[in-house]
DNA sequence: CGGTATCCTAACCGATACTG
DNA sequence: CAGTATCGGTTAGGATACCG
């Protein structure tokens, strides 16, 4: 199958993250995943034990927390390092991998952040428009 | 109910992002959501028509295609143009507000995208362990 | 062409209970 | 403490059919 007729798609497309077999595609879902860019972000910060992380983000249930930090650290972005103390501390911090991709996810949650009141703005006159 | 225990947390913390009831959130789970990252990036090279859009973008319906594009309308990200033709024209393009926020998405997606080989090969390494 | 409406299932995900 | 196991509800999201 070669690509669209419109002419406008033969610009640009270098790699193929649009192809739905990408495995781009795959990992950006790990990386956009509900919990995923939250742990980055925290974790550039500071490294983490589990129980940290479950407190600092609301919400977040220990079976997704761990499915979340699993899928991290088989991507390499983030490091689990235990400690064999008694009782076990384990620790999560983001490999160097890991911080480069978590630095460019918080610039998107920072812009985010910074301008979360303009999106609201937008929402409720979005919302005016069907009523 | 204060912050927490560990000294960590008091250092950097300003907003709420990691807090379950944040809007912050709300717009992320927008943006970073499974097509609407794919949209934002997509649109940062050109401004699309819908049919254009849905064969573009590898695997997504209709629906969830419409259901993304109004999301990013809604949040202000995207502008929504009708050329009232004969069939109709619909057109999507990025705000300067999407813009800016679709410039930190590319450069998250053209991170991984240059980096996919050595996650790919991170996780062959993890399965190994695991064998 | 550019959608919406309906149906339906696959998965995600949270709650709970349990383990090393 | 740091998880895993199991269950069950919710919902994301695909397929299909239809409308302006």
């Amino acid at each position: 199958m070669p690509w669209p007729k419109s002419t406008k798609t033969t610009r640009i497309r270098k790699g193929n993250l649009f192809a739905s077999n990408c495995p781009t595609r795959n990992v950006l879902d790990d990386v956009t995943s509900r919990w995923g860019s939250l742990v980055l972000v925290l974790l550039l910060e500071s490294s983490y034990r589990f129980s940290e992380l479950a407190y600092l983000i609301g919400g977040v249930s220990e079976k997704m927390l761990a499915q979340t930090l699993r899928a991290l650290e088989e991507d390499g972005f983030v490091l689990r390092t235990v400690h064999a103390t008694k009782p076990p501390k384990v620790e999560y911090s983001l490999t160097a991998f890991g911080r480069e991709l978590a630095e460019r996810m918080q610039a998107l949650t920072s812009y985010i952040e910074g301008n979360v009141a303009r999106v609201m703005a937008n929402r409720a006159s979005a919302a005016k428009k069907i009523a």
